[in-house]
DNA sequence: CGAAAGCATGGAG
DNA sequence: ACTCCATGCTTTC
């Protein structure tokens, strides 16, 4: 058997329901009418041309095309033929249509108290009317009266129609007359939430709201329903069915490929018996289905919607939607909440066009009330207006908060709005942004037993928070057009490139002038836009977006540079480059430790056993490891062996992880928002650091986490290095640290040269320049006997050197401001290792700290006042802090131990 | 004075 | 150049 067809091309509705019996014909019999639009015709109208599948899906039986009951590019496969018939647009098939006829109107077949309602279908007959006589049973006629009133205005017996303008107001006449279904209906001016009248025929003035339950109460199957266009009606309102899809290569694009995406795509499971599924049952079993933005349906107005408003819901949600609700729901646009959407304001900004093809017209500022269902059946009543604004308006709904508020809804949170038809009532879903901290509760918040003792009203929304809840759970990272994921994958892709690669330098150049970190800062604006651009707006540093990027950053920790594979070095300008032929390996994530004869251990946890074995510091493990492959140990290369490590111990070994990445939390903020660590930052980080270390005794952590790659193996400039105190390298040294080290010196000191004949040129050209010049030379000398280490002091030496001149204010909008956090991370830096600033100061020197960094610790990026500081140093100051033998220094070889120490000490 | 309402502004596409 | 829209600002209540 085929499936029915309606044939009003508003409707266009293709189902295997029984339609509903209408009146007495004069012919005989009763008239047919469409269960959904109620469009009558003399017999039923069965369509041989396509199978209707139980599952939704449409086949033509002659190409054998398919496309799914619910998906809006049905269009491009049954059209509607001027002629009466239904035709395959693929293979222009209609020769198996029943010939069937439209019910003309007869003035003795329509009941006293109805209106003729003039249709505009193209079919047959172009005036229908919905009759109402003696011989149809109270509530058949009730749901006939229900669904004309929805879907068609006027249609109303006359003498139960009430003026609109009385309740309305009389500037919202318009308005008032638009109702569709819900939308417009039954509001009053004072908003006053809309009572459903008990009994269609007890209502004098108020307008019987359909009622979706009550309609699928009588329909003993899931509509399967098609929606081709919609009841026009009203020519204000023009229920945005689809109708016309046709139009447009890029919809005829979205229909080919969304065919295409339904083919592939996993089925959902069936949900349980209140129509949703359990969180277990969809982690289990739901296999994430993209979420493709769907083509909108077509409302008023001409202008396409931009895709960013398109409504994602997956095809299977919206079947599963559609069988539960027994009826059809029509997605029809979705929106990210900004933050002053989803702020105190209650103002929901709405996208013009959405507002204007989809909602009713509004001709007037103040808009209407407009009634909308939230995903738990609670019906909300929002000002739908529009404010003027450069020549166009500007929608708004007005008091959503509550809505907002119920919904548990933040900025970034996605609201959807649908239609579910028949009826035309509005509903508004939501969607939590990813990994938000509120999406654990997506699953549990939805509605239990949504069909158990609830209103009528809210069977059908209750399951549109499946819609929600499976929405959540399918984002994925890929939907690459949700933008909050994009925004976090962009944040992914960030975290590689400015964190790992960066760091990944031994030297980085100017924090900033990161070539790399200004990318991201643009991102990071960039990304922000999508809930607020403006400072003061919601930004979306998340912590959900920090946890990621140091989740990221935590993969490269486990990227080991290949076995056995050195990297050739490349010094570009300065910056050294470890170039490696093979990509790096996944490792497994160790802890490095101090052995209390001061070497170093690594530990590493089996895969299997979960205990912890002593590994030879410089060993690289495979991602999976167990005590079986602990080669290293006779002893305890088993799982039954015992664990060599007291819990005591193990505690502290496991702690130094937690507090790195606490610290990596603390520090992430700032990361984000600002820049990369300057040397400074990266100083201090190390000591503090260090200071937790000092449970553990002393641990490589410190010396490995900043450049992800170093590692005991590693053969980098900086791990081949000898660690504090030991392995000076001679002056005569060849080594390749030595030579880089000289290369190095040697570009600096061209650098210092040129610039110093450049500066003695200016002071040929201005005389009043030239003491401060001479002075300026001179301190930048830093004094390392001098015991005025204080924080300004810091501040002030550091600023000389930043900029070449002594002036504070020289920059004030950029280095100082950062020289001042590097003072206050020096500070930190300084009490966090208890050490007494002079001391420290006294003990390290301020150039050899700075410089030391932009080797090591500060890898990523070299702040420019590190840069111009380097180029101030002493040729002593410089070899001193690459670890050249030097008076009173002894760690200056490898920064990292270096500063390890200082940070201990 | 605070909240709400209405309008203006400016960034982004 | 234009439109959209997020949100700030001003006015009104």
């Amino acid at each position: 058997m085929g499936s029915k067809i309606c044939m009003n091309s508003s409707c266009g509705t293709a189902s295997t329901h029984e339609w509903k019996k209408g009146w007495p014909l004069r012919s005989g019999g009763f008239a047919h009418l469409c269960y959904r639009c109620g469009s009558a015709y003399e017999d039923s109208v069965y369509c041989d041309t396509f199978h209707l599948e139980e599952s939704g899906w449409r086949e033509c039986r002659l190409c054998g095309k398919r496309l799914h009951c619910g998906c809006i590019a049905s269009k491009y496969l049954l059209e509607l033929l001027d002629y009466g018939g239904v035709g395959c647009t693929s293979c222009a098939n209609s020769s198996r249509l029943h010939s069937v006829r439209r019910i003309q109107t007869h003035g003795d077949e329509i009941p006293n108290g109805f209106s003729a309602m003039p249709m505009n279908n193209a079919g047959s007959s172009s005036v229908e009317s919905k009759a109402v006589g003696d011989h149809v049973d109270e509530r058949t006629l009730a749901q006939l009266c229900k669904i004309m009133e929805a879907n068609e205005c006027n249609l109303l017996p006359q003498s139960q129609r009430g003026d609109p303008n009385a309740s309305l107001g009389q500037h919202r006449g318009e308005e008032a007359m638009c109702s569709v279904g819900e939308v417009g209906a039954g509001f009053s001016n004072s908003m006053q939430p809309y009572v459903r009248p008990p009994n269609f025929a007890q209502t004098d003035n108020a307008r019987p709201a359909l009622d979706i339950r009550d309609i699928h109460d009588s329909l003993s199957q899931p509509s399967l329903s098609m929606t081709l266009g919609g009841p026009s009606g009203n020519p204000n309102f023009v229920l945005p069915f689809s109708s016309g899809l046709a139009e447009g290569k890029e919809q005829s694009k979205m229909s080919s490929s969304f065919q295409q995406g339904q083919r592939s795509r996993p089925i959902l499971p069936k949900p349980s018996k209140n129509g949703l599924a359990t969180s277990s049952e969809v982690n289990k079993s739901m296999v994430p289905q993209a979420r493709i933005a769907r083509p909108p349906v077509e409302g008023r107005g001409k202008n396409h919607l931009l895709p960013r408003y398109w409504p994602r819901i997956t095809d299977q949600e919206l079947q599963q939607l559609s069988g539960d609700l027994k009826s059809t729901i029509v997605p029809l646009f979705e929106k990210v909440l900004s933050a002053s959407d989803a702020g105190r304001i209650g103002r929901l900004v709405l996208p013009k066009a959405c507002a204007e093809a989809y909602f009713p017209p509004i001709s007037q500022s103040e808009g209407l009330p407009l009634r909308i269902q939230d995903v738990k059946g609670k019906e909300w009543t929002f000002q739908f207006r529009f404010w003027p604004n450069n020549n166009s308006r500007m929608y708004v709904l007005e008091g959503v908060t509550p809505c907002i508020q119920s919904m548990q809804l933040r900025a970034g949170d996605t609201v959807t709005f649908s239609r579910i038809d028949p009826g035309g009532k509005l509903v508004m879903g939501f969607r939590k942004a990813t990994n938000s901290d509120t999406q654990e509760g997506q699953t549990s918040s939805l509605p239990n037993g949504a069909h158990s003792g609830e209103t009528s009203n809210s069977g059908g929304i209750e399951n549109l928070s499946t819609v929600s809840a499976y929405s959540g759970l399918f984002q994925t990272p890929k939907a690459g057009k949700d933008p909050l994921v994009n925004s976090l994958s962009e944040h992914l892709s960030l975290a590689d490139g400015t964190i790992s690669w960066g760091r990944g330098q031994n030297h980085g150049d100017g924090a900033n002038e990161d070539p790399v970190q200004q990318p991201a800062v643009n991102a990071e604006k960039k990304r922000t836009r999508n809930i607020g651009s403006k400072s003061k707006r919601l930004l979306m540093h998340s912590e959900d977006a920090l946890e990621l990027r140091l989740t990221w950053e935590e993969a490269q920790d486990l990227l080991r540079p290949p076995p056995s594979v050195k990297p050739s070095i490349v010094t570009i300008e300065d910056h050294e480059f470890e170039e490696y032929d093979e990509p790096p390996v996944f490792g497994k994530r160790t802890i490095f430790a101090a052995q209390p004869s001061g070497g170093q251990e690594q530990w590493a946890q089996c895969d299997d056993c979960s205990k912890w074995r002593r590994l030879p510091v410089d060993v690289l493990l495979p991602p999976k490891w167990t005590c079986s492959d602990n080669v290293w140990d006779s002893s305890r290369c088993s799982c039954s062996a015992s664990e060599e490590i007291s819990p005591k111990e193990l505690e502290n070994l496991l702690r130094v992880g937690r507090d790195l990445k606490k610290r990596k939390i603390l520090e992430s903020p700032k990361l984000a928002t600002e820049r990369e660590p300057s040397g400074l930052d990266a100083l201090a980080s190390a000591a503090v650091l260090g200071d937790k270390m000092g449970d553990v005794g002393e641990s490589s952590i410190g010396a490995t986490t900043k450049h992800p790659r170093h590692r005991p193996g590693c053969t980098c400039i900086v791990c081949i290095q000898p660690p504090s105190g030991k392995g000076k390298h001679k002056p005569t040294c060849t080594c390749n640290v030595c030579m880089t080290v000289k290369r190095r010196f040697k570009t600096l000191m061209l650098r210092k040269k040129k610039r110093q004949s450049e500066r003695e040129a200016e002071i040929s050209q201005k005389d009043n320049n030239g003491h401060k010049d001479e002075s300026e030379l001179n301190d930048t000398r830093l004094d390392h006997s001098e015991n005025e280490g204080s924080h300004s002091r810091i501040q002030a030496e550091v600023a000389e050197t930043s900029t070449g001149q002594i002036d504070l204010n020289c920059h004030p909008n950029r280095e100082d401001l950062q020289l001042e956090e590097q003072g206050l991370n020096m500070m930190s830096l300084v009490q966090a290792a208890g050490m007494p600033m002079e001391n420290y100061i006294k003990q390290n020197g301020l150039p050899s700290l700075i410089s030391e960094q932009q080797g090591s610790l500060g890898s990523h990026a070299l702040s420019q006042a590190n840069k111009e500081n380097e180029r101030h140093l002493s040729d002593e100051e410089f070899l001193a802090s690459v670890g050249w033998e030097h008076d009173n220094r002894s760690d200056e070889g490898h920064k990292e131990p270096s500063l390890e120490r200082n940070g201990l000490q």
